[in-house]
RNA sequence: GGUGUCAUAGCUCAGUUGGUAGAGCAAAGGACUGAAAAUCCUUGUGUCCCUGGUUCGAUUCCCGGUGGCACCA
């Protein structure tokens, strides 16, 4: 049976170099799972492969899609399912999958259920009735349209409060009544494979990409995307601090650094909370 | 060397008129169905520098150490 290797993990415990190794070693591509690096745009923030990496095995989803595009899990789910398909159908029998979004791995692994994606304006209505109402107003909406969601969700979250709401406003219908499907089948073996590190070094390793990527010149990156700073792809850990640091809302690049590294170390962290669940993984320690 | 001052959580500090203590930040734990590197929820972790004294009881008061800082030499 054909088989697909997910190889994840948090943020700088090192997928990139573990995966291109396994990748050789099975003659797959790698294909990526990241939320943030299928952005042509974006590159030194996101620690998307070097050049030589990228030359010495062919990626799929790194630069692949443009920040201007809202991008979901729900297009990866379907992008990537195709992909796989066809690779398959062109002869691999192991393929290669790595990437830090759990929540891309989920979709891909069990599929999402048949939601109806996003209406921008009606969302960005919601959300500015988030702004000035605060979520109790939203959240009582809900309770009238969609009870069981409202018992079911986390109502203290605005911007799940904003989705489901959006969704019934959009359907006519509960959105708890889309959320019935089993998971998917997938036609191919899946295999997670979870990379870990003792916690201080990963915090080690993080503090020091961060000061890299500055090095590297993140903050011109950064100024070169001012345009499409409140696209949802800029909402990001690296380019959100320096932002508020154009804005003279942090008082200096250094302030913005700390921030960064702080951050990110959270983002590792949710990270391992979302996988810490999922007893398919086997965890190795690098 | 002398005088003064400070020593409490990982850090910066508050506080206890003597009954073993709490803020901010850092941190830890968790949730997650089309924004997920997003968004949201929960949690105080401690030889109160050390030895001795007074006291029923000392982190708090007193003696002496040790260390930091300031000033005088």
């Amino acid at each position: 049976m054909k088989k697909l290797l997910i190889i994840l993990g948090p943020t700088a415990v090192g997928k990139t170099d573990y995966s291109i190794e396994t990748a050789l070693r099975y003659g797959s591509p790698v294909i990526s799972c990241d939320s943030r690096q299928i952005y042509k745009e974006m590159t030194i923030g996101t620690a998307v492969p070097d050049a030589s990496q990228l030359a010495a095995v062919k990626h799929y989803f790194i630069h692949s899609h443009t920040v201007t595009e809202l991008y979901t899990a729900g297009k990866y789910e379907i992008e990537a399912l195709d992909l796989i398909n066809r690779l398959f159908d062109e002869g691999h029998e192991t393929l290669v999958m790595a990437g830090g979004s759990g929540f891309y791995v989920d979709a891909l692994v069990n599929g999402l259920d048949d939601f109806p994606s996003a209406d921008l304006q009606l969302r960005s209505e919601l959300m500015a009735r988030l702004q000035t109402e605060g979520v109790e107003s939203l959240r009582l909406e809900l309770k009238a349209l969609d009870p069981e969601s409202y018992e079911t969700i986390d109502i203290a979250n605005g911007q799940r409060v904003v989705r489901a709401l959006e969704v019934c406003l959009m359907t006519g219908k509960p959105f708890s009544s889309f959320k019935t499907a089993p998971k998917k089948k997938r036609d191919f073996e899946i295999e997670k494979i979870g990379l870990t590190r003792p916690r201080d070094v990963l915090y080690d390793r993080i503090n020091r990409r961060v000061i890299q990527m500055v090095d590297q010149g993140l903050v011109d990156e950064v100024r070169s995307l001012t345009q499409y700073r409140d696209l949802a792809a800029l909402q990001t850990v690296g380019y959100k601090e320096i932002f508020d640091w154009f804005d003279g809302t942090l008082e200096s690049l250094d302030r913005a650094v700390e921030l960064i590294q702080r951050n990110t170390r959270r983002y590792a962290k949710r990270q391992m909370s979302y996988w810490g669940r999922d007893k398919d993984i086997r965890w190795i320690e690098l």
